[in-house]
DNA sequence: GCCAATCACATCGTATACAATATAGACGTT
DNA sequence: AACGTCTATATTGTATACGATGTGATTGGC
């Protein structure tokens, strides 16, 4: 008998607000009202507080003193920023997971590399989600494989933007084929336990991703 | 007519349970019940909770699903790993700060190094929490100067741990003049203009802090 | 005597009513 | 006509009642 947690609230309020901004549904800096949330959504006020607080932290919304959430907006200094930051964590991730990282993970992300290439290879284009999804799991490992959950948890902080901002759909193909070859060289280097190299590698990779989102 | 805006419920439930834990009146693990800080504080449990979600988010109570709010316990891999992120970052915003800062900035920051050397001189040990608080500032002002705005928002949430963890008063005390003389470098070197020499230097200054606390 | 199922209690999650606050518009004054 | 003030309304903040869930003790069976 499989039970079913049945989903709470909270969560429902959480991740529906959640999607409908990285959706685009609501433009930058509009203001999200609760009471509109609640007919939207169909549950009382307290738990869509309750979402409109955790997304409050994750910077999809602004909260402010008595005047509510509103939807963040993402100007090309905010951009620059986070990828500053991407670059200084996940680089460091990388060079810490050199030291730590098992052959099973390599496996696993191996596959995903072979995966992400098929669908690039299929589709030239690939604005799947899956696509994205995919592309997070192999930098989720390495943030796995750093040992250290803060790293992590920063990370998973700053690359939340709405998915127009991450889709991968205006790439141009040879920066695709370019990223595809990082991340396969990053497998190879974290195989050499080379923390250096890791680390030259994501830190060019992550900016290549940054240049190809701000020549598109 | 001065307008008083009346410390709000949740603000006083915020700063209540912050000052408790950083103070150490609660074990690292206790149970945070909501009831027992409604009758502590004398507030309903709205803002309690309230209070509780950004406590959690700050890192110094984690909340479990249905069992409600645990003070975070700090062991020794934790304070590593939040070292060793410091140096990460507030190296990368002192890097960064030498080429913005402004000569204003640099002279708060002296005379900030001069309230704290006279604490040191005086003292000896300097157990008293306004010399945390200027040293805190000291260091805030390098991640504002940096220009990053959310570089100075993650080490803000993991420079949260108890009190205990952040006085001086173990110190040796040729550890204190060390640090106060780094301060002073680190002025120096962003006064240069040089951005690795203040990379390097407070990297130096967060791992001899790091040294310093675990040899106590 | 030991184990398991069950029940009671403590605690968190949610809904709703009420209070405090901010915002926008109308109105009067200058 | 411009400005400030005042009031009506919308929105957030707080309190409290109720429901769901987890936990520990108690009891029944073996």
């Amino acid at each position: 008998m499989t039970k079913t947690p049945r989903e709470r609230p909270a969560d429902k309020a959480y991740e529906t607000i959640r999607d409908g901004i990285l959706k685009g549904h609501w433009q930058g800096g509009a203001h999200l009202t609760e009471q509109k949330l609640v007919d939207l959504i169909g549950i009382s006020r307290t738990p869509i507080r309750d979402a409109l607080r955790r997304l409050d932290n994750e910077g999809l919304v602004t909260i402010s003193r008595n005047s509510g959430a509103r939807v963040a907006r993402w100007d090309k200094a905010e951009i620059d920023q986070i990828f500053d930051l991407r670059v200084l964590l996940e680089g460091h991730a990388a060079a810490l997971a050199a030291d730590k990282i098992d052959s099973a993970r390599l496996d696993k992300m191996t596959h995903l590399c072979d995966q992400m290439e098929d669908i690039v290879k299929h589709e030239k284009y690939p604005s799947s989600p899956h696509f994205a999804k995919l592309n997070d799991q192999y930098h989720t490992h390495i943030l796995s494989a750093s040992g250290n959950a803060r790293l992590g948890l920063m990370v998973r902080q700053i690359t939340n933007m709405p998915l127009v901002l991450r889709t991968y759909a205006h790439y141009a193909p040879d920066s695709l084929e370019r990223s595809m070859q990082h991340h396969r060289e990053i497998v190879t280097a974290l195989g050499f336990r080379d923390g250096l190299w890791a680390q030259s590698l994501m830190q060019a990779h992550i900016r290549a991703g940054h240049a190809a989102l701000a020549g598109s």
